[in-house]
Order: structure tokens, then C-alpha cells, then sequence
DNA sequence: GTCTATATAAAGATAGAC
DNA sequence: GTCTATCTTTATATAGAC
């Protein structure tokens, strides 16, 4: 607790690095990029992850990721009973955070990493990030709350929705992202009100 | 039209790094790479795109996205003129098409590049491809085909959307993509039956 | 048009002082 | 715990032969 606090330099460099990876992504950031962020040099790096980049990057995924499934479980819970509060209260938090872009950690970071260790991390995003969110869907499925419906799908397709608005760049679209992400959320709930029979009556 | 058509060789490397750039992205891939997928060096790179690797990188995000922009208007045309039908049918153009990646291109790879031809493409994305989608959803909505939406904001949550599907291991969920392409545009267009006064009302 | 060879720069990693 | 070298590898880029 102390102003610098010597046994949390570790922590401050997996947040520095946290940082820098969920913004450009494994290859673009370099060691010296991550130290120099909190005043160190990329040597000093070694002394808290023997194993280099891999390692350091290894335990910034996990730690994100039980981050982010930590917040989701308590921000959908903190949404109410209703899906339509919990989805909501999921977006607010996913929007809240660095964007995770998983489909650059699928198709190009885990790459990077032993395939042991990619595919723990997939695992764990699986179980921490769309297993709650899919068994939310599932449960509101099965209470009636929705009709029928794949919760798997839709739990992949919610996330991407979500983390997609974190591209936008909400200067020039003049609305803050969790109000789109709300309106996204709806149209997956209510729809657009698609006509079928629109072109063969008219 | 000869078996190697040496004023072909330009496009060839195009073809390359666009494969190469569009799996991994501009940090992770390297120039040998490139040049040794098609049996060159990677000096030999160098007469073709005198700009390197930033110049090469600019065309080939350039080609893709026009090629993306023109496929997909044939394919929303050929999708019939229902709503449905061209969103299935940019759905199957998109998944037949390698990831473009949209939030890693966005994110990471044209700050690569310099400002300017970084604003060039993404104002490509949004003329040649965003804005299409985005039409179609305006005449469905002014004819009456759906309701009340927000087409810009629609037309970007279903790129994402589709995008997603990209990262989706078909071999483990034992769906097609496309099939699960057109059961995420369903949800879109009808919803999932959501019951507002469900809690309320049980 | 493509090659070989080389220059230059950047990044990961290690050794040893403090 | 962190630093200052230093080593090694890898990548971009260029020069000049063919």
C-alpha cells in the first residue's frame, strides 16, 4: 500500500501489458513497450517472467479473461431477473473494458503461444465468457421467456454484436455505444418487424 | 493466359500477402513469407511495390475491400428482393470469403500506416461495403418490408455479426456457417419471441 | 524480374553489476 | 528488483549481378 508498492511490480507489469496487447495485439507490441510504459526496462521484465514474452502474455490472457468473466457473472446479475437486464447489464460491462476482439486471439495471438497453452485459453473463454452467457439464454429459454432459439449461437453472435460497437467510433456516430448496444440487444429480443409476406402482398 | 504469365507476377504477390495478411494481420506476417509462398525471394518484392512492405500492405487492403464491395452488391442482387434474400446472400458472400477482420484491421493494422492512407481505407469500408448493407435495410424500411430501426447501426452489427462466424470451429459445433449465418439474420429480422411481461406475468 | 549478398534496425533474451 | 551492457535472431530494405 505503499506508494510503490515493491511487491506489486509484478501486477504493474501484467497491467501495463494488458494494456498494450488488448490494444495492438501480440506481435505489435514489444517488451520495451510494455516496461517502458511504467519506467522499467524491458530487461527487469525477466526477473518477473523468466519465460519472456510468452509467458507475460500467457498469464495477461488469463488473468483478462477471468476479468472478464468475473464482471460479466456480476454485471448480469446486477442487470435483474430479466434477459433482457442481464444482456444489458453484460454489454454495459464488455463495453467498459478494453475490447477483447477474440477473433484476432483466435485467429492470430494464440498462434503465437505453445498450442497447449492457446488451447487452455480458448478453453477458459468458453467456460468463463460464453458458457454464462449462453446458460442464461438457456435458462430463459427454458422458463419461457424466450422462444426457440440455438443459445450457443446466440451467445457467440451477442458477443461479437457487443464487442464490434467498440470499433465505432462514436465521435462521428454522436451516440454513446452502450445505447447502441441496448438497441442491438432489442433487435435480438423483438426483432425488426420483418414482413414476410411484404413483396408478394404489395 | 500462359501456365506462368509473367505480367501476372504483380498479382500473384498480391494474392499471396493478401491471403498471408488477411489470416494474421501486418505485424505477423513478414515479406519472406509472402515471397517464399509463391517461390520468390523476398528482394524480389521490392520491384513490384518499391514501397516495401506498407505499400504492398495498402494495396492489398485496397483490392480486398473492393472486392468485398463488389461482391457483395452481386451477391445481395442475386439474394432476390426480399430483405432476406440479399442479407443471406451477403451472409453467404462474406463467409465465402477469407475474415476481413474489421476490428483488427480498425485497431491495430492501419496504425501501420500513415494517417492518410489509413482514413482512405476505412472511408473505403464505410462507402463500398457498410453503406451498401446499410441501403438495403433503408429501402426495406421506407418500403415497409421492416420497422423502425437504425440501418447504420443494423448494418454494422450484422457485419459483425457474420464476421464472428469466421472464428466459429465448425468442426466442433457441426453446423454450417452459412446455416448458422442465416439463423443469426432470422433472429435479426423476427427476434427470439421475447416476453416482455414474462417475470411480471409468472 | 529475380537472385545473392549485405547493410541497418529492431526485438527477444541473457550476464553480471548494483 | 532493476539496470547497463551484450548476444543472437529476425526483418526491412538496398545494391548490384544475371
Amino acid at each position: 500500500m505503499s506508494p510503490v508498492d515493491p511487491v506489486d511490480a509484478r501486477g504493474r507489469v501484467l497491467d501495463s501489458a494488458e494494456l498494450l496487447f488488448a490494444g495492438k495485439g501480440f506481435d505489435s507490441v514489444t517488451l520495451r513497450d510494455i516496461a517502458s510504459a511504467i519506467g522499467l526496462t524491458h530487461a527487469a521484465l525477466y526477473y518477473h517472467f523468466p519465460g519472456g514474452k510468452e509467458e507475460l502474455f500467457a498469464e495477461v490472457m488469463e488473468r483478462n479473461i477471468r476479468r472478464h468473466g468475473a464482471g460479466l457473472a456480476a454485471a448480469m446479475l446486477a442487470g435483474g431477473p430479466s434477459l433482457r437486464g442481464k444482456l444489458r447489464g453484460a454489454a454495459a460491462w464488455l463495453l467498459s473494458q478494453p475490447p477483447m476482439d477474440l477473433i484476432r486471439m483466435a485467429e492470430t495471438d494464440l498462434k503465437a503461444l505453445p498450442p497447449e497453452a492457446a488451447r487452455r485459453l480458448m478453453d477458459l473463454v468458453y467456460e468463463l465468457i460464453l458458457r454464462k452467457l449462453q446458460s442464461e439464454i438457456e435458462a430463459a429459454r427454458a422458463s419461457g421467456e424466450v422462444g426457440a432459439c440455438d443459445p450457443g449461437l446466440l451467445a457467440g453472435g451477442l458477443l461479437g454484436l457487443v464487442e464490434s460497437l467498440h470499433s465505432v467510433p462514436v465521435a462521428i456516430v454522436g451516440r454513446d455505444r452502450y445505447a447502441m448496444g441496448c438497441e442491438l440487444i432489442d433487435v435480438i429480443l423483438k426483432g425488426i418487424d420483418y414482413r414476410e409476406e411484404h413483396h408478394a402482398g404489395s
